[in-house]
Order: structure tokens, then C-alpha cells, then sequence
DNA sequence: AAGCGCGTTAACGGGATCTTGACGACGTGC
DNA sequence: GCACGTCGTCAAGATCCCGTTAACGCGCTT
């Protein structure tokens, strides 16, 4: 079954799609900006992402690159503007394909039929990330060197993985991982925190990529 | 150095074509007709087509057809008109991108580097996978050494073995083989991954190829 | 009717994983 | 120097998850 992600921050075009895409067999998530649209996306994983331009939260640009950091799934763009240079910027941004509302539903179908049709040439390789001598691939859920992750593992280290550089604050990553009502529970971070390194840095002691930011949270750097 | 082959009777369009992608580095032939396109992209083995449709010999679909018989390059499709049965009728016919004419040389740019940017297929596959001493064609759906599986434990090791090294959480795998309603009864998945286990590994209670990740789901290791 | 293959449930023991609490080490501000 | 908060570490117990065994129902063949 393939899934889409749709995202939209009109209700009435999300509504849509989903009843449309729905009745062609197809599995259905939406989101109603750029952060929902991420999140989504890291957690379900979908075969197709279906993206408008003209989110309240990021540039769409922002979008694509978010998610093309990670993942080579494929991005049709939706936008009102037929203006030759944002179709130029999404496309090179990473996005597979660029239509113009309004659009024909069919027209639609037939290009989400297109783009999904080339399937996964044999040869592609997913991004890795490095962390020392270590290569994890995201995609593949898999470490170089015979590591294994436990499941609060991965979504730890996935949520720093996916924001390379950035300073991700606890209450983000104890909201994210354990729940709206552990936010306040840091002794978790410390604990999985030191998992982490203890697997994945040469010095747990002296971390090189998964900082500790006194007061604030962590941080990973490539 | 990637060669394109540009379809269209209109001389100027082919002439201003030819000079703006020879500009950005491209390899150009160009042919005016249908039968000149398929002999031409015979011969050349071109990376990527810009087809029109408004040919004097041949039907677009034609062409398509004509070249999707033996190739899987690559299509654009210029068209003058903007109906949505012609874009559908284009795009499912094998088409991988269509643009309207009018349309900006930087937007059919950009349109190429995404059609192309995606690895090409290549050679063929061999579609036979090793587990142990045990042939699998998956093809085929047949085994070596007299092992049989039933139509449940076929689809499972296909979704394993269609992703080599890849993940499979234990709600896709039980969405996509026993459906929606499925996701959360795991029991399923135990049951059927000791069966395939038994019926193809060496020593079913150490797998060396079909692999638990414990809270995660399951992997197939080459 | 009986036998067989296949899919579906239920239950259990062992082990890995998560949770929880407590203890120093370190740095900061008073 | 001292109190305080934050962080890293350790060591339990509780909990969840996995592999396994066993049984049942259904459709088909014998």
C-alpha cells in the first residue's frame, strides 16, 4: 500500500485529497504546516509527499530541504504561483514535480501515477550520517560496526539526527519521544543521553557529536 | 556528459532548445518527427526525451509507446494544449513530466535536472536472492531444495526481501500483509517469521538472515 | 466422514528493555 | 568557602517483548 502525505494548510484541499486518494487505494496522512509536515514524514515514513507552498509556518524551500536531508521520497510541489522561478527554486530544491492550482484532480493522479511508477532503482543509496568512524543510515534503521539500537535509542538519536547543528531543547525531546507529560522527567535524557554515547562515540566520556548544552539540551554535531 | 533528444517539428523550438541546453553542458540531438525520434533514440541511446506532441506522423502516445517498449529513459512532454486528459492520457502512458507550452526555458531547465537527478535503472536485476544455500526467485515464486511457502508467508518474505538491509517495522509489515486493522497484533508476526525461519534457515533458533530488531520489527540480511 | 493444509488465537517462560531512585562530580553564584 | 542546581553514572525492580508450544476452525481433498 502506498502512503501520501498531504500537506496543506487548507482544510478543504487536505479533505479532498484524502477522499480522493483514498478511493484509488491509497493511504492518507495529512499535515497542516511545515513542522507537522516533518514530524510526519520522520514518523510514518511515506512513499509520496505531496506539499503546498504556501504554508503559514516555513518557506517551502525549508520543507524540501528538511526532508531531503534525510530521505530521496518523492515531493510533487502544489502552488497558485505559476511563476517560472518558484518552480525553478522548488525543483532544484529537491521536489520531483510542480503543479499549478487550480489543478485538475486527475492531472494529479496521473503525475502522483508517474512519479511513483519509477519505483526504486536498484542502485540508489541511502544519506548516511558519520559519527566517528560509524555510518547510520536512518532509512535503513542500521549502524555500521554491529550496533544495535534499542527502539527509545533510535527516536532519541533521530530527533538530533534530523536537525544537524541545532540546539534541541529537553522538553522538545522528552515531548517527542516519552510523551506530553514527561517533559520535566531529565533523568531520562541522562540516562538514554549516556546510552547513546556509551554505542556510538569513541569517548563516551568526552563526546565529539552528541553535546551536552548545560541548562538547555543537546545538541549533535556532524 | 548527458545526451537529450529533442522531439519537434518546429524548427525554431528545436533550434532554441539545442542552444540553451548545449549551453548548460547538455549533449543535444534533435529529431522533427516521430519515426526520426525512434530511430534516433534506437541508435543514440539518449539519457533523457523531450517529446512534443503536436508531431505529423505519429500520436504522442505512440512515440511513448514506441519508446517504452525497449527503454525505460526518461520523458518530458511539450505540449500545446492543457487539457487534463492529454496530460493523464501522456503521463500514464509512460511519460514522466509534462509541460505546457508556453513555457519558460528555465522551468523546463529545472524540470530536466529533476527527471535526471534521480539515478538511472541501469541493468537489469537479478531477481534471485540467496538465503543460505537457498535459492529464492521471487519472479517466479519458487524455491530450491523442495521448500514450499504458503501465499501468507510469501508475501511476508517479500516485503523482507524486497528491502535488503532495510528495517521493516512490525506495523507496516502487518498493514501491508494482513491489513489496516492489523497493525497493533504482533502475535501474527512471531508466528509466521519462526515459520519462514524453520523453512529456510540453517539453524532456525540463530537466523543469520532474517533478523529480529526487538521493539522494531524485523530485517532481512543478505 | 476423516484427513490435511492453512490461518487464527491463546498462553507461558526467559530475556531484553524501560523505569525509577539514589549517589558523586562539576560548575556557578552568593 | 559554601549552597545549589545540573549532569553523568550505577544499580536495582518492573515491565514489555519475543520465541515457542498447543489448540481450534475452516475449506478442500480423499
Amino acid at each position: 500500500m502506498t502512503r501520501i502525505l498531504v500537506v496543506d494548510d487548507d482544510a478543504q484541499i487536505t479533505r479532498a485529497l484524502r477522499i480522493n486518494l483514498k478511493a484509488r487505494g491509497y493511504d492518507v496522512d495529512t499535515a497542516p504546516d511545515g513542522a507537522g509536515a516533518l514530524h510526519s514524514a520522520a514518523h510514518t515514513h511515506p512513499d509520496l509527499v505531496v506539499l503546498d507552498l504556501g504554508l503559514p509556518d516555513m518557506e517551502g524551500a525549508e520543507v524540501i530541504a528538511g526532508l531531503r536531508g534525510w530521505t530521496a521520497v518523492p515531493i510533487i510541489v502544489l502552488s497558485g504561483r505559476a511563476d517560472s522561478a518558484d518552480k525553478v527554486a522548488a525543483l532544484d530544491a529537491g521536489a520531483d514535480d510542480y503543479v499549478t492550482k487550480p489543478f485538475g484532480v486527475d492531472e494529479l493522479l496521473a503525475r502522483i501515477r508517474a512519479v511513483t511508477r519509477r519505483g526504486r532503482p536498484a542502485g540508489e543509496e541511502n544519506p548516511v550520517v558519520l559519527i566517528g568512524d560509524r555510518e547510520i543510515d536512518l532509512a535503513e534503521h542500521s549502524i555500521s560496526g554491529g550496533v544495535r539500537l534499542t527502539p527509545t535509542e533510535w527516536q532519541l538519536l533521530e530527533h538530533l539526527l534530523r536537525h544537524p547543528g541545532k540546539l534541541i531543547t529537553q522538553k522538545e525531546l522528552l515531548h517527542d519521544v516519552w510523551g506530553p507529560q514527561y517533559q520535566t522527567e531529565t533523568n531520562y535524557l541522562r540516562q538514554y543521553m549516556a546510552r547513546l554515547r556509551r554505542k556510538l562515540e569513541a569517548d563516551p566520556a568526552r563526546p565529539r557529536h552528541l553535546l551536552t548544552e548545560p541548562g538547555m539540551g543537546y545538541r549533535f554535531r556532524p
